[in-house]
DNA sequence: TCGAATTTGTGCGTATGTATC
DNA sequence: GGATACATACGCACAAATTCG
């Protein structure tokens, strides 16, 4: 490779990326062969298998054996808006409402067992390890699509033997936290989001309809109260179909 | 490969994962060359080639050329705290604040050129396709490490003509988009950030020290006046190494 | 049902360029 | 400069899966 220029496996994958995403190559069709790929570029065998690679790890294509390389449909994510900042009502703002809060329409699935913390939970609800919890897990839909895995913690001893212990009654997904801990007058009052990505493992993705590998964002979510963690939950979602929106005030 | 067996690659890559897991192979510990690989494993250089790439897209080791193939210290991702909501000084909190803000410490790179406007980036400045535009492109630095990379647009029509039209220069450059606007008598007073995932793209993993497909989070972020946008941007860091935490006030 | 052609995935041997020590 | 190591590149072979006549 001479100095100064990329090597052939970029160039190459450079321009079919290009063909994918200007719509000449869309989705659900066939990549040239890897044989079409090296007469069309005039490169070897091993430079189309490295090309083909790169589109495969960024997620363009995906291979299916004996059959061809495919563009993979990449659908336009929506968004999940997560922020307890909301301008007044009937105020002219640039944000579109009619969005809504998608994470909270829909149904669920859940259900609760009681558990002890383990040191990660504890950390995070600021009590010690081994003490009990309420272990919720959830799986919510829209329009019948699954949309996100949410796996929560509620230390019993602030909603041990309260009408407010098992989560599923009443309205779920952060309003419910507030307003199931606002029955037991404990005000909650900010929460922090934490939130990272990483590949699905297979029990998740098998739950979400994807497959082992996919990217997923990961939000590490705790609602405070006069600075005490009252809750805290692990919210997956999958990233090819989700953003998570959040809209904060300056200063 | 008969029936039953895995490719002679990935049996060599579980291999040194394993010893990388149980700390026969610490990090910053160099691996087996590609040729002690292919005398110790008894198999061909392609596959030993092989075995260090699986090992590379798992985020183990990385590849130095001409010094070794080293295994990657794995610490916990670090947060990236991206809220405008602080708590009053002296309050008791639970955030650990020591970290600040992280993501405009150390050093960084950049460049600006004029170009117009494409059709996403008008639709979220709320400009017309092809308007100028002001684009930036920054790699951030931690500690030597690439951190983030990020590409802003501002309007022209916002900052031509005046002494914060180039983002790095004059006397308010590097001082974030917030003071320098202010400097133009444009108060910014909200932002959101629209936080997605996805397998980085080449270009972007070679920059941030990864290979392609590697996980990304990216923010759209865009900054607002009066309800009027006055920069956008798109920042990518890689997952495996951080996180993006918000703070934010319920209700 | 069979078989031929195509395609991906895996594997091998070799060569060359370039970075590091 | 020399030795070592990674990265890229070429050409080939074969197995498994798929497609299609």
């Amino acid at each position: 490779m001479p100095f100064g220029e990329q090597p052939a496996y970029l160039r190459v994958a450079d321009d079919l990326r290009r063909k994918i995403l200007d719509g000449t190559l869309p989705p659900h069709t066939r990549l040239p062969s890897q044989a079409r790929i090296r007469t069309e570029y005039g490169v070897s065998d091993t430079v189309a298998l490295e090309a083909r690679k790169v589109l495969m790890a960024e997620g363009f294509v995906e291979g299916r054996s004996g059959s061809g390389t495919y563009v993979r449909e990449r659908p336009e994510p929506r968004r999940i808006i997560r922020t307890g900042y909301h301008p007044a009502a009937g105020q002219s703002t640039p944000f579109r409402q009619e969005q809504g809060d998608e994470g909270f329409k829909g149904t669920w699935e859940s259900s609760s067992v009681q558990a002890t913390a383990t040191p990660r939970i504890a950390e995070r609800l600021r009590i010690q390890p081994g003490d009990r919890v309420m272990r919720t897990n959830y799986l919510f839909r829209t329009e019948g699509e699954p949309m996100m895995l949410s796996t929560s913690w509620e230390p019993l001893a602030v909603t041990g033997r309260t009408p407010a212990m098992l989560p599923e009654e009443g309205p779920v997904g952060g309003q419910g936290v507030v307003q199931r801990m606002a029955a037991l007058d404990v005000v909650v009052d900010h929460v922090t989001e934490d939130v990272g990505a990483r590949p699905g493992l297979a029990e998740e993705t098998s739950l979400l309809g994807g497959v082992p590998g996919h990217v997923v964002i990961e939000i590490q979510r705790t609602y405070y109260a006069s600075g005490l963690p009252v809750e805290t939950a692990d919210l997956v979602v999958p990233a090819d179909r989700y953003r998570v929106a959040y809209h904060l005030p300056v200063k």
